[in-house]
DNA sequence: CATTAAATTTGATCTAGATCAAGATTTTTG
DNA sequence: CAAAAATCTTGATCTAGATCAAATTTAATG
């Protein structure tokens, strides 16, 4: 793999720790590729034989069944997706696709697990990082459980807030169909929800919200780290 | 703790292949306890110091926000729960409660995460446990998002008639409203979704359910392995 | 075993959210 | 930049599932 990439990936949190001489022997076995918009990477149900990172751009883990299908995460850069997967060696549940051009490095599955049972930090990462995939998952468990879609879309707008530095303007990072599909409604719900929210001071305007009434926002959402704090 | 528990343990996946010296270690840090029905266990936002496995009796996971409460998961013996919370030393996510008297042993978290650092067969049980965990709570996903009611209750019972061996007769291991809760619905819908499947050959008694025409029920409940199989 | 309490079922009604059908925008592309 | 194709929005309608209230069955308790 180019070099390029290589310090980029060091800082994440999987491969930071790690001993150098096995990173490089991981990079050395591994692909990068640069995908356009829209390709579909892998389809639910193949046989998982990379660990995927994400370097730029974005890419959409989806599910279909019977003819439906929901957004179930979006995958931002510099990040890892289906590290289940590729350590069970099971078939992948989920597919993917981009959403964006984007560069992905491909690290055999099979050179994953080698270094777990050689480097004692990479196995110790590695085993963090599922754990918060895991509690991700939980957490959008709860979501979809405990809540109804305008409180979904409301703690999600504060979320986004949150990450782009709690001003009151921001902007979704993804197509308000991804999102309405992500947080389990349709496009046309997702369309009325938004409307409804004006009423608690949200303005939008295509991708960009602005909310003037925080505090009002807040009490409808009622935020709580259990389900929202992407980081515990 | 006592040491009749330990031969039971010892066979779980995930201390099967792991040194003698560092699985008596753990036992000996370990406490066992027998807890009546209804005992609240832990709550979610505590902060994690053991990992659980529950040895007899049945423990109910479940989540509250903003007075309503939800069933994620049900743990029969012999097998754990919270070992992401533990693993992250990060607050518990979801409550749990024993459904029926339970012996269930508590493993210090501390005592796992050393034992993870100097046994690599221990380490790998960890993570492909974990692995497992995360995997099944997509599926569960998958199963809320894609799937209505009606269908999530047939694919339930399609899934406990052949944990039962499948068998016409089988019998559900959980009270209703808990099923209710976990299937993502109310008390009143399962109760009238399970009335729904009479068409399709699901004859209810209690407990106890009986399917007579099983191409129907599962040409309605279209069982897929990447969302019902508990062991992909 | 009678009493009380809890769980389940049933019926009536309500509502969040889906679906269908057009428009209105925005984005893509020749 | 104009045409075509998506995406997004809006309105009308429909429906899965929730809620409320009451009856019935089942389980727990003195």
């Amino acid at each position: 793999m180019p070099e390029l990439d290589a310090p980029n990936i060091r800082q994440l949190e999987l491969f930071k720790e790690m001993d150098g001489t096995h990173f490089d022997a991981l990079m050395r076995a591994s692909y990068v590729q640069n995908f356009p918009p829209q390709l579909e990477l892998i389809s639910e149900g193949d046989p998982s034989d990379f660990l995927h990172v994400v370097v730029s751009g974005c890419v959409e883990l989806f599910s279909s069944w019977n003819g439906r299908e929901s957004t179930l995460a979006v995958i931002r850069p510099v990040s890892t997706f289906i590290l289940a997967a590729s350590i069970r060696n099971g078939p992948y549940l989920m597919s993917a696709r981009t959403l964006e051009k984007s560069r992905i490095i491909l690290i055999p599955s099979q050179d994953v697990q080698a270094v777990f049972d050689k480097d004692p930090k990479f196995a110790r990462a590695i085993v963090e990082e599922l754990a918060q995939v895991c509690r991700n998952a939980t957490k959008h468990t709860k979501d979809l459980k405990l809540r109804t879609a305008l409180e979904r879309l409301a703690n999600y707008l504060l979320t986004q807030q949150k990450q782009a530095g709690n001003g009151s303007n921001f902007s979704i990072p993804i197509e308000k169909r991804h999102l309405a599909s992500l947080l389990g409604m349709t496009p046309e719900n997702l369309s009325r929800a938004l409307k409804k929210l004006r009423a608690y001071g949200v303005l939008v305007d295509g991708q960009i919200i602005a909310i003037s009434k925080q505090e009002e926002l807040e009490r409808l959402a009622k935020p709580n780290r259990l389900i929202d704090d992407a980081s515990l």
